[in-house]
DNA sequence: ATATTATAATAACAACTGTTATTATGTTTT
DNA sequence: AAAACATAATAACAGTTGTTATTATAATAT
């Protein structure tokens, strides 16, 4: 006897992810994603009980988004951290929106900067183990300090501080590398 | 024969530059920034042209009181770039708001990171010299090195990721500056 | 004292926000 | 075909925003 559904969860969701991505988590307004995914307001409200947790979905759905993309990302480069760096830094470039929410966010509700980037594979550990076969003696240590370079980076890059090219930024990356190893 | 003037551009300034610190760039809003400032939202509009223009002075006023800060930000380290790193980070600590507006902002028009950092002291020249003193072959290198990992801990600490006490930084930051040095 | 006039307070405007009430629309079972 | 009813569109509400129009206030020159 019911009318059947047009609109589902999944369709809110993911205009939802499109408009954080493409605008800014700050443009999902209701009305900006019903527009986008082509309905009223109603149903965002029949799915979702308030905006709030449409943007903790997008949340969840842009840390898939990442991993997805790191797992993507060429692993080229034989130097421990080199290739999470230049993943992570390529992220920062093309999906600026997405990563002020998810490295940039202070009400990230729990999850911590490790967990996302560490994501549901293990990127760092992975990384960690390379180095250890690589012989460095401290690989805990190593991480952080790669870490912070790293994320240095990223943050420069995404407000036009840093636009060096993939070669100098490789370069940078493994100088960084044998400097802390050293 | 006109009325006095009881609202002078200083306390408009004052009072949207104190809202800015201590709540955010995006809490000053007319209204707020009225009731901040003890007045109506007539006075805004009479000093200034729009609510840009008040966030344009809001963010030249935040850069002199960073130069403020820093200015006297005590100078104990004698390994170079420490002391700029220390100071960088607390501020971030210290400033979480401002430092947001300041150096995660993307549309800071014209302004660069460097200028931002440098100010009118030459904070990044002094420091680069000490280096150049301290026998660093590439000083200009070094500074880039150690202010990419120097922006990486003050990033982290903005956003709860970065939480290690003074003298660990210190530590940090010594390692780092030898590395590179290495 | 009164007219003048810059300043400031109060209101109002249109546009936006999240959220909810109301109305309309299909689909399915009777 | 009609009743039932979940779904969705349209409206509405209260609150916010920037900005402007209107009214009131106070200080000075006459």
């Amino acid at each position: 006897m019911p009318r059947k559904e047009t609109i589902t969860k999944s369709d809110i969701l993911k205009a939802a992810f499109e408009l954080a991505r493409e605008e800014g988590m700050e443009e999902v307004t209701a009305r900006h994603l019903a527009t986008k995914a082509g309905c009223s307001t109603q149903p965002i409200f029949r799915l979702y009980k308030n905006m709030e947790e449409v943007l903790a979905d997008v949340m969840t759905e842009a840390i898939s988004f990442f991993d997805s993309f790191y797992a993507a990302y060429p692993k080229s480069q034989a130097t421990p951290f080199v290739n999470l760096g230049l993943a992570y830094i390529s992220f920062a470039e093309k999906e600026k929106n997405l990563f002020r929410m998810m490295f940039l966010n202070d009400k990230r509700e729990g999850i911590s900067l490790y967990e996302l980037l560490n994501g549901k594979n293990g990127n760092v550990l992975v990384e960690i183990n390379r180095a250890k076969e690589d012989g460095c003696k401290d690989p805990q240590g190593m991480f952080m300090k790669m870490w912070i370079f790293i994320h240095g980076m990223a943050c420069m890059t995404i407000t036009g501080d840093y636009d060096l090219g993939i070669t100098e930024t490789v370069q940078l990356l493994k100088e960084a590398y044998q400097s802390f190893a050293g």
